[in-house]
This record gives structure tokens, C-alpha cells and sequence, in this order.
DNA sequence: CCCGTTATCTGACTAGAGTCAGAGGTCATG
DNA sequence: CATGACCTCTGACTCTAGTCAGATAACGGG
């Protein structure tokens, strides 16, 4: 543990220097950074100001200034939105695209410089890490709430569920032949639906029947494809097992088909053992339980 | 290529998001950034004015206030170095000491934080991954030069290069029995003697005979056992193919021992092919050359 | 139409980070 | 011991980046 801090330091501190400073510099041209991250911000069709405002976390005048700067700089045009005159469309100007088509082009530059001195292995080994790195920072930010089953983030995560395994099953998955598992069964008190946000995006979810007697269910394991690899689909199943625990569930079980390999080489690792099955979801090739005990326990955070 | 462009693009965008304003915000503790960046540079036996100055590309005045506020706050004294008292000399005060300390174990806090959200697997990979990266960026930090073989730089490679074939070849290495390279022989216009520095520190060197009719000879290649695997050896091997082409060498050549593995490796796979004895070094068991074509001329940058 | 809310803008201000032009010691050298 | 080169310091600026407290306009419900 030790040894890993002492990297990812020696890690910051080389990075921030060697890319940190560079990227400012690349950005800001003959412009307060600021306003080039703005500019940077806006996409191709508009954007109101409050959006604008959240995206990149600063004060309302702060961002209503440097909006000012750039309109002057003729590389945006700001416009009311016709449906609710408060709210103000901010718009690239043809000069404005030209500018970030220019941003773009010393980003590429940046990147490119930073492997030009490399041969072609150490390149290839760098991109590779770099993508490492990327991707599980980014899983860091992941952040795992539980949320209404009906709700909209959660509908948009079942909807790529059932397309996932209708596309995976070997018959296809029709979901009302499968063992029922509604919204009202997945709410407190009677059950658990999580979501797993980044950035507010959600990618991933997961659930669990809780049953006032006798094991609790795990049900509705999702994460997308942009997402796998990234140890997502052991935190939400961690995290269910807590809300099972707090729910005084003493065992845990699930059921899954032969098609989802990744998924059952998950269970088997978290402490999961096969068991002969104890239902009839047609669905279903393994059944699987766990007993929860306090080695899970100290592992939750209670909520 | 582009590929690869956009990973880089990606990693610098999210990585200097997520470290680099974090890292900033937990180093600069009360006090401005700047005065615990000089803070975290001043090294327990005192530094001077000037090499802070370069250490952290700051301005003369900059500095000097910088240090003055630290002063007034008792974390560091200044005195006069007394072989010449126009430089100062900082020291760190306990308090100055104990300050550091402070900032040490908040860098390894914010170490920690991006770790933490991560399983043990995620986390392995994550750390080996930020090991790549920081030693591969650093590796385009490192400059190749021509410098002379009797200055000090030079000689402090050349003794770790005797040294480590003494320890590594079977019998140990006696400089005086091998054919002679000295100074004289790889100094221009009858060699070049090439120094690989790492922020101003040489870790690695290598040298190259030139002969006005016949082939021109690799001498004294050696890489610091902290930077291998980065590809220098390849870049210093051909960088002096590029001295020689630059001398009108057709051919270069040169010996070594079965002992070291790795630059025999690195000289096959730099399209060296084994030829017979053509000298009577008694170190060497492999005799190598290599005809010097448009493709290896094609990538110098000729000086 | 009034009133509380929401979205944006303006003015006034602060702190940080750094630049620039000397000033004033100190040294090495002829 | 005069002179030019060095090193550090001081004063006077500048520019970013950001905060905070209203002002202003528009909306939405009663």
C-alpha cells in the first residue's frame, strides 16, 4: 500500500508538471484560460448559460463576464431562448468554431508531442497505460445512490438491461416470461434499486428483493459496455449485499444464465457458491448464494 | 496514430481535471501555492536563492518575496553563504520541518483518495499503469547531447559503465586490457561522445570511433539501471549512428560481451547482424555491423 | 395584476501569480 | 581600486480568477 501511494505521487507530481502547465498554455492563446474552457464548453448547438454555469462549476457573474469577453471577440452570439425569455442560448459564431477547430489542433499537438520522443514500443506502452489510467480514474468518480425503480435514470438502465440479454440469450429474453421483479418490489421497503452515475450519466444498476423471512434477491445486474472492466459490477453487487444486511438479510441469492460469463465469474469471486435451483425462472441456468457475514459487514458503509 | 492522439487528448483532459486542481488544492494549505511549492523544494541541507529560482523557473523578485513571507511565518531562515556573500542560503526552521511534513502526508492523502473507491484488482492495475506513464513521460524529458569525454558528466557515466561490467562480466573488467578508447579518440573530428541527461542528471551515455576510410565503431554504451526500459539505449545507439552517417561512415560496427543480454538483444533488433572477429578485444564473444542506409539517415536530425 | 422565484447581469472588491526596472551589496580581475 | 558581472531585494505594476451583493427582467400561480 505503501509502494502504490508512492507511485501514484510520484505520478501526480509528474504529470501535473509535464501536462498540467502545458495544457493551460496550449489553451490560453492570446485569451484568459477561462474563456477558452468556456469556448471549449459550447457545443455545436447551443447552450444556455446555466448549463454552462454547472458544466464548469463558476459563479454566474464570473461566467457572465467572460461570455461578454468572447461576444465582444465576436465568437459567440448570445440569444434569449424564445420559450422562457430568462434564459440566454449562447452560440459559436463561424469565427468561434474557427477557434475551437484551432484549440483542437494544439491539443493534438500537445498529445503529439508528448510521444514524438518515444519509439514506437514505448509509444505504444504509454497510450496503452495512459488509457489504464484514464479509465479507472474516471471509474473513481463513479458514484453508486439508490433510486427509484421507476424513475427516469433507472427505466433508461432496465431498458439497455432487457436489450442486452434479449441480445445475449440464446432464445432471445421476453421479460414478462421471466420471474417478476417490479418497480413496487424493488422500492423500500420491500426492496433496493441502485444506480451507478458518472457524471451524472447513468451506467449501471443493479437491485435486490428484500423478503421479510428468508434470503434476499439480487436481480436486474447491469453495467454498460463503455463502463466493464472497471471493477463497477463488484461494487454494485457489494453494495446490494449492504443493503441486504441492513435489511437483517442473512443470506443472499441469485439466479443467472450460462450466457453471462463475465457475471458469473463475478459471483463465483465474491464468495458466491453454486446451489441447486430454488426457483423456476426459465431464464436461468445457475443459481448461486452467499451467507453475508461480518466480513461484509465491516466492509458497508451504513446508510 | 490518431488513434493514439485522442487517448492522450483524453488522458490529459480527465487526468488534469481530476490531479491536477485537487492536487493544488490540498498543497496550497492556508497559504498561497506558490510559497508551498518553494516550501516543498528547499531539501534538508539548505538550498540556495538562485538554485530555487531555476529549480522552479520562477522571477529573481518573485522569489525573494516569496521567501520573505515564508520567513516572516518562521519556516525557513536565510543567511549568507559565507564563501560568498551574495548568495543566500534557505534553511527550514522546525516549523518549516514539520510543515513539510504536513504537506507530505496530504499528498499521500490525496493519493490514497484516488485509490480508495477502487477494488484491490482495479488498484493494481491502476498503480502499474500511473508507473508507465510517469516513467514514460519522463522519458521524453530526457536529452541527448554531445558533450566532451573528459568533463565531468561524461566521466561519472564512464566510471558506472566501467563498474557495472566489472560486476558483470564473468571474470571482471579491467579498462586497460580492453582496446583502447580514450578521450582523445572520441572527441571530434575523430569521435563523438554522446551524454543522455534527465533534468540535467546524465543516465546514460555512449560513444562512437570514427575512421577516415572504414567503418566507424560503437564504444562505451551504457544506460543507468534507473532508466532502462525506456528505449534510450536505442535512441543513444541511434543517435550515434547518426554521427557517424554525418562523418560519411558507410558501416558501423562494434563488440560486446555475452554477458549483456539486453544490448545484444538491442543491437539485433536495430538491424545489427553478427559478423566474424574483426578485432581482438578479449571482452567481446559477438562482433556486430550494421550498413548505414537512406532509412537510418532518413530519421537524423543532423546537427 | 401581484408576488415570490428564477436567470442573468453589473459593480465593487480581493487574492494570487507574476513581470519589470532599477537599487544596492559583493566578487573577480586588471 | 575602478569596473563590470553577479546575486538578491524592493517598489510599482499587470492580469487572472474568482467572490459577493444587489439590480433587473421574465416567469408562473393565485
Amino acid at each position: 500500500m505503501d509502494d502504490e501511494v508512492a507511485v501514484v505521487r510520484r505520478f501526480n507530481r509528474t504529470v501535473t508538471q509535464r501536462i498540467g502547465v502545458l495544457n493551460d498554455d496550449y489553451l490560453a492563446r492570446a485569451r484568459p484560460l477561462g474563456a477558452s474552457r468556456l469556448l471549449w464548453e459550447i457545443d455545436e448547438n447551443g447552450v444556455d448559460v446555466r448549463t454552462l454555469r454547472s458544466r464548469l462549476g463558476l459563479d454566474s457573474g464570473y461566467v457572465s463576464r467572460l461570455l461578454r469577453t468572447l461576444e465582444t471577440d465576436h465568437l459567440i452570439v448570445i440569444a434569449q431562448e424564445p420559450s422562457d425569455r430568462r434564459i440566454r442560448v449562447v452560440r459559436l459564431t463561424d469565427a468561434g468554431r474557427a477557434e475551437r477547430a484551432q484549440l483542437d489542433r494544439l491539443s493534438d499537438d500537445l498529445a503529439a508531442a508528448l510521444l514524438e520522443p518515444l519509439g514506437a514500443e514505448q509509444r505504444a506502452r504509454l497510450v496503452e497505460a495512459m488509457g489504464t489510467v484514464e479509465r479507472l480514474l474516471t471509474a473513481g468518480l463513479v458514484e453508486i445512490t439508490i433510486e427509484d425503480p421507476a424513475g427516469e435514470a433507472a427505466q433508461q438502465c432496465l431498458r439497455s438491461y432487457v436489450a442486452e440479454l434479449d441480445s445475449r440469450f440464446a432464445g432471445g429474453f421476453e421479460p414478462e416470461a421471466s420471474i417478476s421483479a417490479t418497480a413496487e418490489e424493488l422500492r423500500p421497503p420491500s426492496g433496493a434499486f441502485l444506480v451507478a452515475r458518472l457524471l451524472g450519466k447513468p451506467i449501471g444498476c443493479g437491485a435486490v428483493k428484500l423478503h421479510a423471512a428468508g434470503p434476499a434477491e439480487v436481480k436486474r445486474m447491469w453495467v454498460s459496455p463503455s463502463a466493464r472492466g472497471l471493477g463497477l459490477g463488484r461494487r454494485i453487487l457489494h453494495e446490494l449485499e449492504c443493503r441486504a444486511l441492513e435489511a437483517s438479510a442473512r443470506v443472499i441469492r441469485l439466479e443467472t444464465n450460462e450466457s453471462l460469463g463475465e457475471a458469473v465469474g463475478l459471483y463465483r469471486s465474491s464468495g458466491y457458491r453454486e446451489v441447486p435451483a430454488f426457483n423456476d425462472e426459465p431464464y436461468a441456468h445457475h443459481w448461486f448464494e452467499k451467507t453475508l457475514n461480518d466480513q461484509t459487514r465491516t466492509t458497508c458503509r451504513m446508510t
